[in-house]
DNA sequence: CACTTCTCTTAACCTAGATCAATGATTAGG
DNA sequence: CCTAATCATTGATCTAGGTTAAGAGAAGTG
């Protein structure tokens, strides 16, 4: 019954690479289901993206505080390939809660899993080092991870791209020696 | 009439410097409002201390996502400074929100300014020098910050005490010069 | 008060990663 | 299929901060 009653709530939309879905100052008024590709997010620094994270499919995308405060996002969400994603507006995920109480679970495991995520990766960055970050990243590499460019990796590590590359280089070195 | 309910519900407690408030490993039952001192938070890698932030005069004390969940905290809270604290419990906390729903109002404001700090938190640190972030922790420089020691501001910052020390040379030699 | 124990600073050396510049490798568009 | 643009790698040089070790202040304790 409930899935009958989301159904006409959501709307479905493709995004090709390079697509944004969430600008910079815009308000963030969905929440976003990903069911097909990948996108980032990232906020402007001197005209350079900062890349903060990744969204993978089965995962929401959106900036959940920006969501829920009604505020102008800092960063942007964009299509790293091109994708699939199923939305709902803040209007329907609103009257969907009132009609069944069920949905409130969800907003709370949103949340909860947004805090979750920023203080590993606050913990992640704060005490390993570039290259321990990378084996994690590349720990299970998906299909996904795969066709993220290498630039926006590094970006995602808190690096630069010649960066990465020697730490590449420097692991691949390491693997054959043991 | 709300201020003489909450005083029958909370405690205030007195801690000297060292003292720790909430162990790792521990449940966060008590949400504490600062009144006088200074605490820090941390978790514990390799037997060192990773100071992550502070607490100072009119702020919330507590591991809140733990004391929501009710989960066992990954850091420690302790006194840098003899303080004075007002405590409530978990189970206070809920008695009063439903006999004086403008508590409520409380509860989300404390989650959505943790949220906001570390988020802000996660950008100094991912987008600026040890220096940059040495200059803004010194920028409000109140009585409570004079008192903390140096090596503790250093693990906040994420370097060493030496790291600071030099940081501190340098600023102090700019300063003259311009 | 003297003594031990913390805390802070300094110096010498080392390493990870930044920056700059050049060159291959891919990819996309006509 | 070819050209242009984008992306990835490499090398040389540089810098911030780590590490180690030593010494100078402060501060708590008998």
């Amino acid at each position: 019954v409930e899935l009958l009653a989301l159904s006409e709530y959501v709307q479905t939309r493709q995004y090709k690479k390079g697509e944004i879905l969430l600008k910079e100052g815009d308000h963030c008024n969905y929440i976003g289901f990903l069911n097909k590709g990948c996108f980032n997010f990232y906020y402007m620094k001197d005209g350079v993206e900062l890349v903060r994270g990744f969204f993978f499919p089965n995962e929401f995308i959106s900036n959940y505080p920006c969501f829920l405060l009604k505020d102008k996002s800092r960063f942007e969400i964009k299509a790293v390939a091109d994708s699939s994603v199923t939305l709902i507006h803040r209007d329907n995920l609103l009257l969907l809660t009132k009609e069944f109480p069920k949905f409130q679970e969800l907003k709370r495991i949103i949340v909860e899993s947004l805090y979750i995520e920023i203080s590993d990766k606050f913990e992640s960055f704060f005490c390993k080092t570039a290259e321990e970050r990378y084996l994690d990243f590349i720990k299970d590499e998906c299909e996904q991870k795969k066709r993220i460019p290498q630039y926006v990796i590094a970006s995602y590590l808190g690096i630069t791209p010649e960066g990465l590359s020697r730490i590449k280089k420097r692991t691949s070195i390491k693997k054959i020696i043991s």
